[in-house]
DNA sequence: GCGGACTGCTTACCC
DNA sequence: ACGGGTAAGCAGTCCGCG
């Protein structure tokens, strides 16, 4: 039978597999294949199993069987002791009793280690078979119990996905209650409330909050659907609906499909709330950890979200208006529609994203629900898993506290950055290495096991400036896995090349090679990140050294090739091309011919003119430029334009300023134009919400050791008795009176429009900003005001 | 005692 | 819950002055 595998769970009978069979079935089977074990790395093997033995006696460990393995171990045959247990939860005991052998915890030190006793049940089922959600299965069964099980390949099924949004007051003081609750999905577009009112939208008039959320659960019900998203809904909407409904008396255990309700595990930094066996997926998750790098949202709310993804945005209304309308009654049906258009959003969001999502799951081999929810760390990190788990290789322990803290320490040098020539330079191209860091681990044979080898002393792949060279005769295990992802990239963007960019298909590599992308791009961080398993510094600095040697290789033989470079930032170069551009690209193809293997150099583009600016402290500044492509277009980086931290109205005027001077180069029209954005500030003629700015808390307010202005505006929040705290984005504006700015910040809600001190916007944010541009072209004519 | 220079903390950016 | 390199603002402190 063909089975496409949803989702995945442990269970005291195996693991648990849901999904949908070829007939379009839901069904749930259990494969109780699946035994649990640990590994034990050894001194001496005849000693090491006799204490274990002795040990398992004496606490009666629930131990069914002891066996010896060979597995590789950082490239090397090592043998192992493999401890299974009865039940999965057993191992952490097991592990926790052997451990006290080890010489480091006083014992005979005839074990040395264990490994592999913490990860979760079904993540090994799925690493071990090389299975993944998402993917069809050929499956045998008797009953609902598995017999065997293969990967096959076949369409996809279609899956049904249901969005929902609770509304949630305080009807009561202190207690936060649900008031509505809306659900989007295909042929489904609802409202469940417990007010009457003329609604214009499909309303289900219920008598109270226990019968909106019973409702809700019937609905879930009948849908059944696959996937059930929302936007913040671990940290929020689940943990508040749980709570209700085991108030309110209300079963709603139906939400999994295993009949557990809501599961919400808290872990270290986060909630999750999972209902097994359906997929909860909070896209929250996915836009904070994936893309939240590429979106210029100041805060990633649901609002400024769905603006820039897909161009739609949540109706206006405020919290209270929604107490009000509430209260009062009225204004009802715009309550409901500001509740059903929040899902409604969060369905479009789920079907844009959930595209991406799905290929990462593919490639970690985890759980849709898991993999949503993974930042770069872990989808790096699941993936070498799986491949290690193919290879026969152990799994690397996690760090412990302690080692977290000692790699924090420790630091290496980076990317090499050229410093830039200040003023307004023309026709500049850009070029730039393809995906410089992990073409370099692919190339070098970048990886733990092949560094400093003992077989290429004299003639392994020696690193510019450091001790260290990698293997030229054995491929390495990362450097392995991250070549198969650039080489798989590279064939699909071969294949993209002959499709029509709006085709189906189109969009299906495209996504694909999408998903490599940001696995290949997390490549090179991962070995640096100190919670990794497999954490290398040295691999770390000697990828930043081949990169430093390559940039400024590119960046010496286009001088001598009379392209002067400008500036560079670890993988490219802007280069004068003085109308050469055949000659240049005719300079690139040389450099490429002559990079060993999977590394090579781009044309990112050819720019009419490009504009460095000066350093405040006097200098040029690196990583702060603007640049004028043939279309007109700009492409600003660095600069206060593309900074949440400054106010709106600061941003627009430099960015006015700056295509003032760059695309007309009338330096007296852009003076102007700041006198007049001075005037119509000093007139009152600006929107409030111009000069709030964003920052970001980094740690509790109560652990600042320096008061900033976004500090204070914090403590008052927290005064008011809004919770804000780590990660809370802050957006204040300053206002008139005594003492430092800090002192004079006030979060926007509570700020007074009266008392907005103008002299601060006009000395702290539009003159610095506006100068930093027009000081490029400072001249005989250029007004000495200030 | 004052004001500018300097230092350190902090954020957000670039790649 | 991914790395180093970089600019910049603000608070707080230092330092020279004579």
């Amino acid at each position: 039978m063909l089975f496409y595998l949803t989702d995945i769970d442990d269970s005291e009978e195996g693991i648990l597999l849901f999904g949908i069979t070829e007939n379009g079935r839901r069904e749930k089977f259990v494969d109780p294949s699946y035994r649990p074990y640990f590994l034990v790395l050894y001194s001496d093997k005849e000693k090491a199993i006799k204490e274990i033995n002795e040990i398992i006696k004496k606490n009666s460990l629930p131990v069914t069987e002891i066996t010896t393995e060979k597995k590789i171990f950082y490239g090397k045959q090592q043998e192992f002791i493999k401890i299974y247990t009865k039940r999965h939860q057993d191992l952490q005991k097991v592990r926790d009793a052997i451990k006290s052998i080890e010489s480091k915890r006083g014992g005979s030190g005839s074990v040395i280690d264990e490994y592999e006793y913490q990860l979760p049940a079904y993540r090994v089922y799925l690493a071990e078979k090389d299975l993944s959600c998402l993917r069809w299965l050929d499956i045998e069964v008797e009953g609902n119990i598995i017999k065997s099980i293969k990967k096959v390949e076949a369409p996809a099924p279609k899956l049904r996905i249901l969005a929902f949004d609770m509304e949630v007051i305080e009807v009561q003081r202190g207690t936060p209650s649900i008031i509505m609750i809306s659900l989007y999905g295909e042929g489904v577009s609802k409202i469940i409330t417990y007010q009457k009112a003329e609604y214009t939208i499909d309303t289900i008039v219920v008598k109270d909050e226990r019968e909106v959320i019973s409702s809700f659960i019937d609905i879930v019900k009948d849908y059944d659907p696959d996937i059930i998203s929302g936007y913040n809904t671990d940290l929020y909407d689940m943990p508040i609906l749980r709570e209700r409904a085991k108030q309110l008396k209300v079963n709603i255990s139906i939400l999994s499909r295993n009949n557990s309700g809501i599961t919400l595990s808290k872990r270290a930094r986060f909630t999750t709330a999972r209902l097994i066996g359906r997929v909860h997926i909070d896209i929250f998750n996915f836009v904070f950890n994936i893309l939240s790098p590429m979106l210029q949202s100041e805060q990633l709310t649901l609002k400024n979200v769905s603006q820039e993804l897909l161009g739609d945005t949540k109706l206006d209304m405020e919290y209270e208006d929604i107490v009000q309308a509430w209260d009062k009654g009225h204004e009802l049906d715009r309550l409901a529609r500001y509740c059903l258009k929040d899902s409604e959003l969060v369905y479009e969001l789920t079907k844009m994203l959930l595209p991406d999502i799905e290929e990462l799951t593919k490639i970690t081999g985890q759980s849709l629900f898991d993999t949503s929810r993974m930042p770069y760390s872990q989808l790096v990190e699941w993936y070498y898993i799986k491949r290690a788990k193919q290879q026969n290789r152990v799994i690397p322990n996690q760090p412990k506290f302690d080692e977290i803290k000692e790699r924090q320490k420790t630091t290496y040098e980076g990317g090499f950055v050229k410093e830039p020539e200040v003023g307004l330079h023309k026709g500049v191209a850009v070029v730039d290495f393809a995906s410089l860091y992990p073409s370099i681990i692919a190339t070098y044979n970048i990886s733990i096991d092949s560094l400093n080898c003992s077989c290429c002393k004299n003639n392994g792949y020696r690193i510019p400036e450091l001790p260290y060279w990698f293997c030229k005769n054995k491929k390495g295990f990362e450097a392995q896995a991250v070549e198969e992802l650039l080489i798989e990239r590279l064939e699909l963007k071969k294949e993209l090349k002959n499709l029509e960019p709006d085709s189906h298909d189109y969009l299906i590599l495209d996504t694909k090679q999408r998903a490599l992308k940001t696995i290949i791009n997390a490549s090179y961080g991962y070995y640096a990140y100190p919670a990794s398993r497999w954490y290398s510094k040295e691999c770390a600095e000697s990828i930043t050294a081949l990169g430093r040697y390559w940039i400024k290789e590119v960046l010496r033989k286009a001088e001598e090739r009379g392209f002067h470079a400008i500036y560079g930032d670890t993988d490219s170069a802007f280069l004068k091309f003085e109308g050469r551009k055949e000659e240049l690209e005719k300079f690139i193809k040389e450099i490429n011919s002559s990079l060993p293997g999977l590394m090579r150099l781009d044309l990112e583009d050819f720019y009419i003119k490009g504009l460095f600016v000066p350093r405040e402290s006097g200098g040029v500044a690196k990583k702060r430029y603007a640049l004028l492509d043939e279309k007109g277009r700009l492409k600003v980086r660095g600069l206060e334009i593309v900074r949440r931290d400054l106010s709106r109205y600061a941003r627009q005027t430099q960015q006015e300023i700056l295509k003032i001077c760059l695309i007309e180069e009338n330096i007296d029209k852009a003076f102007q134009y700041l006198q007049e954005r001075l005037k119509a500030l000093k007139e009152g003629k600006y929107d409030l919400k111009e000069l709030v700015v964003y920052e970001q808390l980094s740690k509790p307010v109560s652990e600042y050791k320096l008061i900033s202005p976004h500090v204070i505006a914090a403590r008052r929040l927290l005064e008011r008795g809004i919770p804000v705290g780590e990660g809370s984005v802050i957006g204040y504006i300053i206002q008139k009176g005594s003492g430092s700015i800090s002192e004079r910040a006030y979060p926007v809600e509570f700020a007074d429009p009266s008392k907005i001190d103008i002299n601060y916007y006009i000395d702290n944010q539009i003159i610095p900003v506006a100068m930093r541009i027009l000081k490029v072209f400072e001249s005989e004519t250029f007004p000495k005001l200030f």
